[in-house]
RNA sequence: GUGUCUGUAGCUCAGCUGGAUAGAGCAACGGCCUUCUAAGCCGUGGGUCGGGGGUUCGAAUCCCUUCAGGCACGCCA
């Protein structure tokens, strides 16, 4: 189904036609000027130019033309060759009509369909996830959702960190507690600062043998040794349990568990490949792939993919992950949420990937990179004390907070508050990320992400709550037909709720989940500003109130397929 | 040093593929509850869009330059 404002367009590029102009470039936009109209074309200023004609006749032919539409009340042309339009409540409504019985709202699925893979996790075995997990989580979640809701066959990945050095850490200070046979995640939790800080030279606790035990089993356990295989199978296993069950409470579902591990088996035909491809050459005993490309302004290190003491690293590991990906699903985009500052990191990868053949024709890859959270003084968030925040910790802390300001509603038990509170804190933890840019960092303020005024998830939440006790106690379907009752607050909401299409394809495209914030908010906002002005319930006219509820349903519909989106959901009451 | 990102109201952020008078929220101030959840709605005040050039009929938006800050820069991930 179109687009709102492409049907617009349409009308508009025949108007343009019909007064004997070309078509092509011209689009409709919304407003910025709402006092003045409700949709505006800007093509005539544009079209001066190139037919030599001034703007302003040009506007006033095609607006002239543009009058016997039926679908416009309104075609002007202002001042400097503005088009401005306002549609009629009869064409506004047929096309929220097609939105009520169309799938998705009338939304078409992206062609050609395409294997999406988004890589979003980045946890670490026998760690638990802090802070800076977050938003990998999070934003992952939800382009995840948005790309599977465009149509895409999607998965999500996890890619574990349970390859590396810490790996042999853990497993040395297990042995040597004699605890390999006999641990929990809390024994984890304890464990690996403990080993990691015996291996740090300027740590205080440094033991130089230690360290190279570490380092010995950690070889070992890469080369197959049967006894540290088994430790680790069972460090991943109660390590994965508990990253489930706390990803879970963020409600962010992989489908796939993948680690580094699970590509090591590639990496030596991959290594042999790119040197018999004559990429990869020996540079100061190490092995190196040349990245630059034409357009560069400047060099790009060279990404080194074997160690001088021959092992792997990160790129390594990266590109055997691409080397999988591709044997085992054959992405066509591959989307890393990643922390921006591995974005040199990822775009050598990338470039080796692509100039060794190692994605195929046409593959894209791309980083989504992603700001810091920052305390409000600017400086990343920490804890009281300075250490780094666990998530679950975090997670406890907005959870408090919430319950303590529910606890003003006398009408809530304690065990409904505790419940919805959960849910509350969750739409307020998401949607203060998510309502900024991605790739900005942002202040991490609990405190306004909390409030249930303003732009915050608790907002949207009432806005959904709202709409619920109102639908619940009309008492019936709200099935009717929606017509425009001529109410200036209706057209508003109607108008708002005709914009779904376009911004969740721009979120898309975009990759941009706050787009689908500042979408929901301003319908929020809508439904509410109709609500103060138009008496639902008490409307005599049958018609009209069954056409107001229809349009409540669709507006509650939206809203919570948007939060869905977004990666939470909306409580019956609060 | 090189690269890269950021700089918009007191604070937190939109807007950035060029359009009309730069928008929200918070905070401040003033209204609105006998009626669908006032966790709401309506209104007022608040800006050299870091600075300077340029392109254009038109620039927060594009180009150049400059200042300030963040981040990354071969054997950690």
């Amino acid at each position: 189904m179109k687009k709102f404002l492409d049907l617009i367009t349409e009308h508009l590029q025949d108007a343009f036609e019909a007064s004997g102009y070309p078509k092509e470039g011209i689009t409709a936009s919304l407003s910025n000027r709402p006092d003045l109209c409700e949709y505006q074309c800007n093509g005539a200023m544009v079209l001066a130019k190139k037919v030599h004609q001034a703007p302003m006749e040009i506007a006033e032919k095609v607006a002239h033309v543009l009058l016997d539409n039926p679908a416009f009340e309104m075609a002007e042309a202002v001042k400097p060759g503005f088009i401005n339009l306002k549609v009629t409540g009869r064409f506004l409504t047929e096309y929220i009509g097609n939105m009520v019985r169309e799938e998705k709202f009338g939304l078409d699925n992206e062609e050609p369909k395409q294997m999406i893979l988004v890589d979003y996790g980045g946890a670490n075995v026998a760690k638990p996830l802090h802070i800076g997990h977050l938003r990998a989580a999070i934003i992952g979640e939800s382009i995840k959702r948005i790309c599977r809701y465009m149509g895409h066959d999607v998965l999500g990945d996890v890619h574990l960190g349970d390859w590396g050095l810490q790996m042999g850490q853990v497993i040395a200070e297990l042995i040597l507690r004699g605890m390999e046979d006999n641990f929990t995640v809390t024994d984890l939790e304890e464990i690996y600062p403990t080993a990691s800080k015996k291996c740090k030279e300027e740590s205080d606790t440094y033991d130089k043998a230690f360290a190279e035990e570490a380092h010995r089993i950690t070889g070992e356990l890469q080369n197959g040794n049967a006894q540290y295989r088994k430790i680790w199978e069972k460090i991943t296993e109660v390590s994965k349990e508990d990253l489930k069950k706390n990803y879970d409470n963020l409600e962010v579902y992989f489908d796939l568990w993948k680690g580094e591990s699970d590509v090591q088996p590639y990496i030596p035909a991959m290594i042999q490949d790119l040197k018999d491809q004559g990429l990869a050459y020996e540079s100061d005993g190490a092995y190196v792939i040349d990245v630059t490309e034409e357009t560069d302004k400047k060099e790009l290190p060279p990404c080194i993919i074997v160690k001088r003491d021959g092992s792997s690293l990160y790129a390594t590991t990266d590109l055997a992950t691409l080397v999988e990906r591709e044997k085992l699903y054959c992405p066509d985009y591959v989307i890393y949420v990643v922390d921006k500052r591995q974005s040199l990191h990822l775009e050598q990868v990338f470039r080796v990937s692509r100039k060794a053949h190692i994605v195929h024709e046409g593959e894209k890859l791309f980083h989504l990179g992603f700001g810091t959270m920052n305390g409000k003084d600017g400086q990343p968030y920490k804890t009281r004390s300075g250490g780094v925040m666990r998530l679950e910790s975090l997670i406890n802390e907005v959870n408090e907070a919430v319950l303590e300001k529910m606890k003003d509603n006398p009408d809530i038990s304690a065990e409904e508050a505790a419940k919805t509170s959960k849910v509350i804190a969750l739409a307020a933890l998401k949607y203060g990320d998510l309502s900024n840019q991605a790739t900005k960092d942002y202040i991490f303020d609990i405190s306004r992400f909390i409030e249930f005024e303003g732009n915050t998830g608790p907002y949207i939440l009432y806005t959904i709550v709202r709409i619920k006790s109102i639908l619940n106690k009309a008492g019936k379907e709200a099935d009717g037909e929606i017509f425009f009752t001529g109410e200036k607050a209706e057209k508003g909401l109607l108008m708002e709720a005709a914009r779904f299409s376009d911004v969740i394809e721009t979120a898309y495209k975009e990759l941009a989940p706050h787009k689908i914030c500042s979408y929901i908010y301003d319908l929020a906002n809508a439904f509410n500003t109709f609500y103060h002005e138009v008496k639902i319930l008490s409307e005599e006219d049958e018609k009209k109130k069954e056409s107001y509820l229809s349009l409540l349903k669709l507006t509650k519909e939206v809203l919570e397929q948007c939060i869905d989106l977004l990666g939470f959901g909306a409580p019956e009451r609060m």
